[in-house]
RNA sequence: CGGGGUGUAGCGCAGUUGGCUAGCGCGCCACGUUCGGGACGUGGAGGCCGGAAGUUCGAGUCUUCUCACCCCGACCA
């Protein structure tokens, strides 16, 4: 029987007494990243980046499963590329890191070095703050005939956007992303594409990260610049506040036709290029951390987390030790023999107690302690971390029970996280109650007139935002929270990050 | 970029109206005792007091400038 532990983590602030304090030290004590010499710029340290590989891995199978590659284009672009589509410059145009010269020299008054004034550049270039433009530019060479098409690249990539405000994972000024660019031949498959690549954003959130999302459209004011149509995934942080968790654009002509990019179809006449892109980013790092994580550390989903199972050996002497080394060796090897990913942790200059608050903060899903009382009954105790309750197990068939342990967590994580959603999530009908409601957060589902005003007005008065218009929404006739005009059916507006 | 705050050992902090050799806790190193939920003892290492200029016999402390970070606003994935 698993039995609840009694257990605070040592200085460390509850996310009920401040959330935010809460994140940013949870990010720095769990070992994920840390602030940069760099303004905005963090170090993403091994135990963080350990947790994005396996995103990057697992989404890289996904894209691939969907028909995609993976190609590199530069980090720079010329400025005169960005200003080629008129929405998409002004959308970025505020926040882009410059290259102007290209060389340095000794400071003549002996200040080190200084850049040299002779190596301006021609041409300046913008470091990427997303790749359409080059990526476009590029397309123009590879497409001449509908039998070009389509064309489906993935690039890893990182990127910069210039940010006054900057938090870690959750907004950097450089972040690490994958961006994904194709070209149709028709305004259909394109289309398919956006959506197609949205589900597998979805179903990497929800099976993997144990998150669950909302999938919607983007109102025309939350768009991306130079996009027809944005679809999102959006999900719920557990202060109630929404997080955009990935993104995925129609984009329609505006690319291919900034960069005159047509093809031959096959009734010889030329055509436009169709284009998507879509995108997920080291945010996602800070989805999983808030959505899972509690007042003891970091909590993660065994599907992500780098080290499934910590085993710390509790003994009193160096032969002990070595018995247990012994002992344990074949548990290690039949956990690993699951596909789990074990640590097991006999450094003798920390003590069990140390060990067992070192994973639980780290968020691993499951720990075992095995001391000289096990050797004898043959069992060992074992640890859920997401449910913080413990139990005695005998040795025999432990591997079985660890990786069922493991589906157990993962669907659990979800669930809870799902539960937390859905008591966070209402309808309002008046106006009243709205500004009442969105103080408490959560999602609210109203009713919309479709108009840029109301919602710029919303956002100016509560700084909601409208964070999608869901796919399932029901047609519901109504009348808008703001205005009283008609609408059809409800969005969901939520504060967010 | 507006308002507020903080910069002193790796981390968290104290440091009085300017005064002697700048402290404390955690961590670190050595040795010993410990080891089933963050052990203890003894000894030790570690500082350009964010940076620059100024006032002064004397600056961690006062003045000016600057840089970085945090919180709250405006902009964004």
């Amino acid at each position: 029987m698993y039995k609840l532990i009694k257990y605070m983590a040592k200085d460390f602030v509850k996310r009920s007494e401040n959330y935010s304090e809460w994140y940013n030290e949870l990010v720095v004590r769990a070992d994920l990243a840390e602030q940069s010499a760099v303004r905005g710029c963090m170090v993403i340290k091994p135990y963080g980046y350990a947790i994005w590989e396996k995103m990057q891995h697992q989404l890289d199978l996904m894209f691939k499963a969907t028909g995609h590659q993976n190609a590199y284009f530069p980090l720079f672009i010329p400025k005169s590329f960005l200003s080629r589509e008129a929405e998409h410059v002004e959308g970025f145009a505020k926040e882009c890191a410059v290259v102007t010269h290209h060389r340095l020299m000794n400071d003549p008054n002996g200040g080190g070095v200084v850049v040299d004034p002779n190596a301006k550049l021609e041409e300046e270039l913008i470091v990427r703050p997303t790749s359409e433009t080059i990526i476009w530019s590029t397309y123009k060479n590879w497409i001449k005939s509908y039998r070009d098409l389509p064309i489906l690249c993935n690039q890893w990539a990182n990127v910069v956007r210039w940010e006054m405000r900057t938090r870690m994972f959750l907004r950097t000024a450089e972040f690490l992303w994958q961006e994904g660019h194709t070209a149709h031949a028709t305004r259909e498959e394109a289309e398919e594409e956006t959506r197609r690549m949205l589900e597998v954003y979805a179903e990497f959130a929800e099976k993997y990260m144990a998150m669950p999302v909302l999938k919607g459209h983007k109102s025309p004011n939350e768009r991306f610049a130079g996009a027809l149509d944005t679809l999102c995934i959006e999900a719920m942080m557990q202060d109630g506040k929404a997080l955009q968790a990935g993104t995925s654009h129609f984009l329609g002509q505006n690319f291919a036709k900034a960069f005159d990019v047509q093809f031959l179809n096959n009734q010889n006449t030329l055509e436009y290029v169709w284009a998507t892109s879509w995108g997920v980013s080291t945010r996602l790092m800070g989805a999983l951390i808030m959505t899972h994580s509690d007042d003891n550390g970091l909590v993660l989903p065994p599907h992500l987390a780098p080290i499934h199972v910590a085993i710390v050996p509790i003994c009193k002497s160096d032969e002990q030790q070595r018995q247990l080394d012994e002992h344990i060796a074949p548990i290690v090897k039949a956990l690993e023999a699951k596909g789990l990913t074990v640590k097991y942790d006999n450094r003798p200059e920390y003590k069990p107690g140390w060990k067992f608050n070192e994973y639980e903060f780290k968020g691993v899903p499951v720990r075992l302690a095995i001391g000289p009382r096990d050797l004898e009954q043959g069992t060992c105790e074992v640890c859920r971390r997401d449910t913080l309750e413990k139990a005695n197990v005998s040795i025999e068939g432990i591997a079985d029970h660890v990786a069922g342990l493991m589906e157990q967590i993962q669907a659990n994580l979800y669930k809870k996280a799902a539960d937390f959603r859905a008591s966070m999530t209402r309808k309002v009908d008046t106006w009243d109650d709205f500004k009442t409601e969105i103080e408490k957060n959560g999602f609210l589902l109203c009713h919309w007139d479709g108009t840029a005003e109301t919602e710029a007005r919303i956002k100016e008065e509560t700084k909601a935002t409208i964070r999608c218009i869901p796919f399932d929404a029901e047609e519901e006739p109504g009348t808008c929270i703001y205005s009283g005009k008609p609408s059809s059916r409800r969005v969901v507006f939520a504060r967010s990050y």
